[in-house]
DNA sequence: ACCTCTATGTTTACGGTGTTCACTTTAGGC
DNA sequence: GCCTAAAGTGAACACCGTAAACATAGAGGT
């Protein structure tokens, strides 16, 4: 009985908090789970946690990191669905969006507890990986793949804040309607479907 | 001494708690107040809040109707030094996002705390109201102009959030840069310079 | 002028939070 | 089989948002 969960000491719950903390992120509740409420939930005294974590911040991070992965396997699920790069490209943001309404908080957690930007560090966010290794096959130049880039990641990520905040319906043919962005990526065409 | 200040009871606590809460919020931590400290400095009990605002949440979204406001203006005078629509198009979405570097904590307030996309209810957003307009004279159908007021939105707040979340560089000329979307929208021309 | 009534502000209290500290337990290496 | 360091515990602190009961002051009718 030492081999994963039942018995905390030794070993598990580090992973035990994150596994706990990512279900308490996607419960109903808008709200993130306080870290006494965590510990109540995964059977072990607040203070313990701090075993594992310096703080509710690292904490936060370790959840945002999972959200970060999960996010990439998404995206990357998406894109191989697609024939062409061009389909790739669209189905990558509508994944994006969609990851966000599905996981509301998580994905604000994401971005408000993320790494400052300075990116080396910590493990790559194989999101962005994925969104430059496409818009690098699709630009001619380095400088241009890097813009396509990023003005992308803010149309998806504007539209999914957006909508978390209640100020655009959240409405999933809104999402390719407002992601149409025509004329902006010559390459986007009227070509691929909607995916199941 | 019953006109303004000084004398709270009957009268100023409601207009002091908003300024000296706007205040709180323009200061450098990135953190908003708690309603205890807010009354501190306000020089009042904790509880007279509450003969104002039934909750915190209401006293933060009174907050962040008066940060709607003055988004209004900041996009309104951008707007007014344009000579023509495109590139009032284009000032207004770079004041959209200076305003967020300049006011970020007021700003995640604002979406985060705002009413709930239920538009009719509260005083309209005039920032909306603005987009919109100029958009309406920019496209042939009104379809059009929605959807373009709605990506140029998008484009815009995503540009801000992931800059005021550490995503990307703050830059000023970035903003520039990522805002230049070039194709998307024809009639934005490579006309208008820089503003002091 | 008085008395009253209501709006405003205060004190006290409760449950919740993140975090610290001194302590106990426990598992695994010698 | 000890012993030590890692892992978990409980009490305590300073906060927080909020509720309830109480205090006061100022306006308004008589």
């Amino acid at each position: 009985m030492s081999t994963s969960t039942e018995n905390y000491h030794h070993g598990s719950l580090r992973d035990a908090l994150l596994k706990e903390g990512i279900a308490a992120l996607e419960g109903d509740k808008g709200k993130e789970p306080s870290l006494r409420e965590l510990a109540r939930r995964v059977g072990v005294s607040a203070t313990a946690v701090y075993r594992h974590f310096p703080d509710k911040q690292a904490l936060n991070r370790a959840l945002a990191r999972e959200g970060s992965k999960l996010l990439g396997n998404a995206q990357k699920k998406a894109a191989d669905t697609a024939p062409d790069l061009p389909t790739k490209f669209a189905l990558t943001g509508r994944a994006y969006v969609r990851f966000a309404l599905a996981h509301p908080v998580l994905f604000r957690l994401m971005f408000t507890q993320g790494e400052p930007v300075e990116s080396g560090e910590e493990g790559p966010d194989p999101a962005r990986e994925l969104l430059t290794d496409i818009t690098c096959k699709l630009s001619a130049t380095r400088e241009e793949a890097e813009r396509l880039a990023l003005q992308a990641w803010s149309i998806a990520h504007g539209i999914a804040m957006l909508m978390l905040d209640g100020r655009i319906p959240a409405d999933d043919k809104f999402i390719d309607h407002l992601l149409d962005t025509g004329s902006l990526f010559p390459f986007q065409g009227r070509s691929s479907e909607e995916s199941p």
